[in-house]
DNA sequence: AATAATAATTAGTTCGGACTAAATTTACCC
DNA sequence: GGGTAAATTTAGTCCGAACTAATTATTATT
């Protein structure tokens, strides 16, 4: 069992997963941007990271950083606690979707194996968190994901709806009132190819949405 | 809502509480032991929670410390934490009373006040942790707590078995084997002038106890 | 009451992880 | 291809909370 890791670096990790998921590298400032840290501070943390035994990241100056095969092992443990304690703290303590983020933040860092294990096993092993996120297995593997952005969709497709992504509090209560939750079958009923708004119908309900929206809303064409 | 106290604060505070329950004072060597730290620390950081806004504790050097009615708030909210999480843990997710505490101790410093009403909550508001500690109120008042420790019985009385305190986790699972667990009724058989042990029995057992362990057994006297 | 033993405090250091300011590298544009 | 803007890195500082070593206070012993 290697020693355990700073809450801050598992942050680090997390963060930069989320930032090469589809194998580019984070840059620097985006990852500042994302820690709300300066650019400073992370150029030296991410050094340190890069020197680590065994290495966590893969970092050369100015050209952006990469986990290693053991850094995206750390960071999917703590994105596997992450939505874990998400999906627990919706299913247990009657939180809504739009309200467990930041306790799920502060105490993915402090959970034991044996915790993890404990909601898992209890909960029977979820697959998606409640957003619609994949869950890294108990292997720290993660499904590969081929949904696609509603953005993507046209008139008279029909799509059920998987995941809803980098979205806040207030949009994810607006969708909810919408009907537009993970699981959902929708309709595209109009384009507007001036501004990409879709309007969109689910259930007995429908709206126009725009880009900046539908492109965080991801789904499973039928 | 004042400004958030570092976990290393909070476990400051938790211990002097426990040291000072009686309204002793807490001496620097006893509270660098419990907090497994050195005694030049414990000084430090003593000077700065006396001198903090507001002033957490009271101390004056080679007299120990005590806490102010803020600090002894601090503290038990912590406690509460704690007590709640222990409850939780094991009612919920399975686990035994010997197990609760690591788990506890992390989480109690980043649980909200959110996650802690709703564990309360959904518990129906418990007033007694898995050891049969009281549990601090939310408005963070102690019960007052009568009960004694078995030590003190003798021969051809009877009590109930309120709560274990300070055991670690083999003698709780000695304990839990003996059937002595909170709630439990017990009669004292003999008593061993000598070596002040006691043989007690609960339900269909009895056993021997040395005063190792009755000192840490309280009960309520029938 | 003097001294030895124990407890507590001070002074100064270290370490992690942030910061600012200054220097440097890369990227882009004409 | 030079020059500026943006991104990144370096150098040096700070802060919290621990540490060690050295000093001072208190307590216990005779």
């Amino acid at each position: 069992m290697e020693h355990t890791l700073t809450i801050s670096v598992q942050d680090y990790l997390k963060h930069i997963y989320e930032l090469t998921e589809n194998g580019e590298n984070a840059s620097t400032n985006a990852l500042a941007e994302k820690l709300d840290v300066k650019p400073a501070s992370v150029t030296v943390m991410v050094q340190k990271l890069a020197l680590s035994t065994p290495a966590l990241v893969e970092y050369q100056k100015h050209q952006g950083v990469t986990l290693t095969k053991e850094g995206r092992k750390a960071a999917l443990e703590v994105i596997r606690h992450h939505r874990l304690l998400e999906t627990w703290l919706v299913r247990t303590l009657g939180y809504s979707w739009d309200e467990v983020h930041e306790d799920a933040e502060r105490l993915e860092h402090v959970i034991s194996e044996d915790f993890e294990r404990r909601i898992a096993a209890v909960m029977g092993h979820p697959v998606r968190d409640p957003h619609g996120e994949f869950i890294p297995t108990a292997e720290l593997t993660m499904p590969l994901d081929d949904s696609v952005p509603l953005s993507a969709l046209r008139p008279n497709q029909t799509a059920m709806l998987q995941c809803v992504r980098g979205a806040d509090a207030e949009l994810l209560r607006h969708l909810e009132s919408l009907g537009l939750v993970p699981g959902v079958h929708l309709e595209v009923l109009e384009y507007s190819p001036f501004d990409h708004n879709l309007m969109v119908k689910a259930g007995s309900k429908s709206a126009v949405l725009g880009l900046n929206v539908t492109h965080k809303i991801f789904v499973e064409v039928l």
